[in-house]
DNA sequence: ACAACAGTTGAACAACTGTTCAACTATAAG
DNA sequence: CTTATAGTTGAACAGTTGTTCAACTGTTGT
């Protein structure tokens, strides 16, 4: 896990010159608690079991098993990322039976998901 | 919008009476190598540090001293994240005499990041 | 030629992550 | 009540990842 502190700065002759640009540089660098919450979003986006199952339960609800089915995996590792996936929000379920559907709880996901495919493809 | 009732799904027996489901969502799925791309790129901005390196860079150009001041790491540190940054083609940099200055090689990242920031931000 | 500094690199180590396995809950049906 | 199926969960294990440390290259200035 990094960890960002501001307060050690390791020595380095060209901070004495380049000062100006390291204070511009802290100036556009968010809060470490932003930078945090973006990486995190972005590490579960950073795996390519969560991404299948957005890309299988994009359009229709799907149950566990099918997803597992869709994927070719077994339903404990699909629920494990199932709950990854539940707990930063970018799924939602409803209970059916025995069976939970899920699907996606948001279109920014798709949006970015969309940007990000674009940028790979060139 | 599709409502789920009992009538509608079948018991999950499950890949043999929602194999239509199924075929469905593997035909959404892109191929193994597109997904695993897509993984590796969401990988690589899924660490604070990489994305600490991005908005620092973001506006002016920063040699690798600079940016460990403004994040506080070592430049050893700083350089091992700026290769994983180069070979994804997120950064590119040019030599100037000792220093070498580092900066986005791109604007679509830029969109990716800020679209990503307006979802975390709900 | 030499020293000093910017930057890179590989090995090592600790921390983290994803899958498997087994045990568990809960709903549905015989 | 009993059994079968859908799904969840925790522990364990292997594979991965990020930082540190030390050694290295290359450029600048003396």
């Amino acid at each position: 896990m990094t960890r960002i502190t501001q307060e050690h700065i390791p020595e380095c002759e060209c901070h004495e010159e380049h000062s100006d640009l390291i204070a511009q540089g802290r100036a556009t660098l968010p809060g470490i608690t932003q930078l945090y919450d973006l990486s995190d979003f972005f590490k579960v986006l950073g795996d390519s079991t969560r991404l299948g199952i957005l890309f299988a339960i994009d359009g229709a609800p799907m149950c566990v098993c099918d997803i597992a089915g869709v994927l070719g995996m077994t339903k404990s590792a699909v629920s494990h990322q199932l709950k990854i996936l539940r707990q930063n929000r970018l799924v939602k379920y409803s209970k059916v039976g025995k069976n939970v559907f899920y699907e996606l709880s948001d279109d920014h996901v798709r949006d970015i998901i969309e940007k990000a495919l674009e940028h790979i493809g060139e």
